[in-house]
DNA sequence: CTTGAATCTATAGTTGCTACAAGGTTTATC
DNA sequence: GATAAACCTTGTAGCAACTATAGATTCAAG
């Protein structure tokens, strides 16, 4: 087992991280890491400065930060000498976002709590579900399900 | 005008009900929406009933459900006499997945916040943000930045 | 040397639209 | 009846961030 050396496979690397060989490949296509060294027979091969920087990308991502901004993160990174405000700066943008996604999708939550409730179990013809669906008026707010949008 | 009567076209369809023809192109294609008459020139035409359901569509969406969901809740109240269990069903499990998407941002939103408030604003070498993202370590829980998977 | 697992490229699919391009139709005005 | 503005048509490509598949090749182990 070579796997602690500098020659691991994309597999090996994949799952070092904690993705998909195929997730990889699809950063290397994006310019997101560099392109790896190869075999002879084309394979790639990785080294532990390539498990560092997949390690990196996959927590920025599980952070929720844009593969963008993560370019960016990775880019200053690799300028330690730099001051830090920009990385800062991206994520207290990004933190605000999740702020304001939590209150859309906070209110969101309370409008279909209520609905729910609001449904007697009949027949489909008095469902109190239909009939919030079907009229806006019977919504408390207006802007209640414009977080639905955080939703996929 | 005519447009209170039975013959309005896609453009005054999709205003009335807060969305865009290219949406309502898109509604038919997938079969959310039934195929329109049309006029001798290939336009479509549309009634006050494809006006009652296309705003049905679009406050189902607005209130996140998927389409698959809401062409199940269409079918559903095409059907008036049925029982509204189904409905019922349909709305729970996506109030129940709305809490879960909340509960995973809000554990993301703390562990931003608290990565954000340790940023002493010096150097990149330093900053408390980089090492959080290098390092998974110094995360509080493993389970914080799952949320992440519900944005964009 | 053979087997089987891992890897390769290229392409299409996911979700729910949105944005063109290049034309055809309708409607209003003159 | 002509003309122009506004509307509409189909078809295709794009977005984000992967994921999945197919069919061929390579690698490591026995």
């Amino acid at each position: 087992m070579a796997e602690t050396s500098d020659a691991i496979g994309i597999g090996e690397l994949a799952r070092r991280a904690g993705c998909k060989p195929e997730t990889v490949r699809y950063y290397e296509s994006i310019g997101l890491v560099s392109d790896a060294t190869r075999t002879e027979g084309g394979q790639r091969r990785y080294g532990e400065e390539a498990v560092r920087r997949l390690t990196f990308i996959r927590h920025a991502r599980d952070f929720g930060f844009s593969v963008e901004a993560v370019r960016e993160l990775l880019a200053m990174s690799d300028q330690p000498d730099m001051p830090c405000q920009e990385v800062d700066a991206i994520a207290k943008h990004h933190l605000e976002e999740v702020e304001s996604r939590l209150q859309r999708l906070s209110a969101l939550r309370d409008e279909l709590k209520r609905m729910v409730s609001q449904c007697a179990g009949g027949k489909v013809e008095s469902c109190r579900i239909i009939e919030v669906l079907s009229d806006h008026q019977l919504c408390i707010s207006d802007r209640a399900h414009e977080g639905a949008h955080d939703l996929g």
